[in-house]
RNA sequence: GGUCCCAUCGACUAAUGGUUAGGUCACCACCCUUUCAAGGUGGCGGUACGGGUUCGAAUCCCGUUGGGACUACCA
């Protein structure tokens, strides 16, 4: 009985670690998480974090992958150290510009004898699981009933290359013992070698599959540790054995804890947005989003929950990263995009301003600078998200439309007389303040025994049409003098022209 | 089906053999208040189950159950 046992090497050499998407669509979130994982290890560890494009299926690939992957990657912060446009001295960063290395080490193995030529088609292989299902038994390429070189002989073998037949390039996986390695957050694991397939390295189109590329790449690149997707556990035996078949020591491993659905599947679209894309469109910050998903699947153990880029990197460590998958919870994305609107708020205005602007101009609205932050400012605290105010704060931006049930609720029969006594009122007041608006009107409410809520209504209903706002003291403050009578004309106009004389 | 992984409030998590099992989101209530928020205070709510080991178990071991991933000439 052989065992195999592969120690993850904690070298003293600097970390190296890579996030290798490939350029099948937008990037998902879960890689991003990825990447962000990977990329806090390096800055913890003052390594290099790498970027390597795996295309080696030509009929996935998607046009623009790449682009957006980097631009989200860049958006998020997270810039990496070598990749295809980064350059670096591992290059090339992209798997089909490294076709011919792979090759060679398909051939390096077939002279080690680790891999072996065979030439099934899709056909007979189908046809081979379908009976060893049927059989029950678990479906596994059959070494020794199939079209390969040890069934074929070398003469036969020789003939079909010769011939250009279509032929698969094999891992050769011993029939006995055991792969047995450390993953640096799930501890041991230990698989038996029968349980392994022979896996296809090379394709029939001379293209590399994602095991034989990946495993060649990290070791030529000089990754130290492989930080990925929980999904690439139960292939992490392959590669380990790719490894010993090249005689290569590998790199430690970290397999990641998935990001979950409600239902606590695999996150997928389905249930809502999964792209980077999605989320920069909506308009979350990136500190949020970066925050919000270190601390799926990791945590400080602070009683904490904001930390900024820098202190994620300073706190990092895979040893505190968790098992268990993580439910991606929208509802604590938006408090936490909250935080972040508040603290910007405070401290880069025209940052909200800029990213604003062109999303009032889409409708056709413009302001001064001035006032599209004294806007933000007002209302902030009432949305999760810039983009809200587009609709929330439409009313400081045009004319308002009047909420027919708040309308309904709000207007009696003696409101008239008493919106003409606050439009006096606010005629008079000087200088136009929130406070001084406040004082006069409040005078007045105790004057006529009146309750200030009465008044405050109103006004909102005349001034913003709708029953959600700021204080009403602050946005009439805002507005002016002007804009503010203006609008208690309109109101008055809309009012007699929506009720048909009755009276 | 097979292999592997996982299991603390509804969600994210802390507690790495000794805590009344802590924090955050969400939810509820109250305070504040001209609306809605924000903020403050309080509340609801959990160690999947069963066996061990131990003076003592969320924590270590075994089993059960449940969930997930993988099982391609995809990555």
């Amino acid at each position: 009985m052989r065992a195999i046992t592969f120690t993850s090497f904690h070298k003293s050499m600097s970390v190296r670690v890579r996030f290798a998407p490939s350029p099948t669509g937008y990037l998902h979130i879960g890689g991003l998480r990825t990447a962000l994982y990977n990329y806090l290890f390096a800055r913890h560890h003052g390594g290099r974090f790498i970027l390597r494009i795996e295309d080696t299926d030509r009929t996935r690939y998607v046009p623009g992958s790449v682009e957006d992957i980097l631009d989200s990657l860049r958006w998020a912060g997270i810039e990496p150290d070598e990749s295809p446009v980064h350059g670096g001295p591992a290059g090339p960063y992209v798997q089909s510009e490294r076709t011919e290395l792979y090759r060679q080490h398909a051939q390096l193995l077939l002279e080690r004898g680790t891999a072996y030529y065979a030439f099934d088609t899709p056909e007979e292989l189908d046809r081979m699981r379908q009976r060893q299902q049927a059989a029950g038994i678990a479906p596994h390429y059959d070494r020794s009933s199939m079209r390969n070189q040890y069934t074929l002989g070398q003469e036969e073998t020789r003939r079909l290359l010769a011939a250009g037949e279509p032929a698969t390039i094999r891992l050769k996986v011993p029939l006995h013992g055991e792969v047995k390695f450390t993953d640096i957050i799930r501890g041991t694991i230990v698989v038996p070698c029968k349980d392994v397939d022979d896996q296809i390295l090379l394709k029939s189109d001379g293209f590399p599959t994602y095991h034989l590329a990946n495993v060649v790449d990290d070791h030529l690149m000089g990754i130290t540790h492989v930080i990925r997707g929980e999904e690439w556990l139960p292939s992490t035996p392959k590669h380990l054995l790719l490894y010993e078949a090249f005689g290569w020591e590998p790199p430690a491993f970290a397999h990641l804890p998935l990001l979950l659905n409600p239902d606590r599947s695999k996150l997928s679209k389905r249930h809502g947005d999964v792209a980077v894309r999605d989320y920069i469109a909506k308009g979350y910050f990136p500190e949020a989003i970066v925050n919000f998903i270190a601390l799926l699947g990791w945590n400080p153990s602070a009683d904490r929950e904001l930390y900024t880029l820098e202190e994620l990197v300073e706190a990092f460590t895979l040893e505190r990263v968790n098992k268990a998958g993580a439910v991606f919870d929208l509802s604590k994305l938006e408090w936490m995009n909250a935080q972040y609107l508040k603290r910007f708020v405070q401290s880069d205005l025209p940052r909200l301003i800029a990213q604003l602007r062109p999303l009032l101009a889409e409708r056709g609205w413009s302001a001064p600078d001035i006032y599209i932050g004294q806007v933000i400012t007002l209302l902030h605290e009432r949305i999760h998200r810039l983009p809200e105010l587009v609709d929330f704060a439409r009313y400081m931006f045009t004319a308002p439309d009047y909420d027919e049930s708040f309308f309904n609720s709000v207007w009696t029969n003696d409101s008239h007389t008493l919106l003409d006594a606050l439009s006096a009122l606010i005629e008079q007041t000087e200088p136009f303040t929130a406070a001084a608006l406040q004082e006069r009107l409040s005078a007045f409410a105790r004057e006529h025994s009146l309750p200030f809520r009465r008044i405050g209504t109103l006004l909102r209903l005349v001034i913003t049409g709708v029953s959600v706002g700021a204080g009403m003291m602050d946005t009439i403050a805002l507005l002016g003098k002007e804009e503010t009578l203006r609008r208690i004309e309109m109101f008055c106009h809309w009012v007699a022209g929506r009720v048909p004389s009755s009276a």
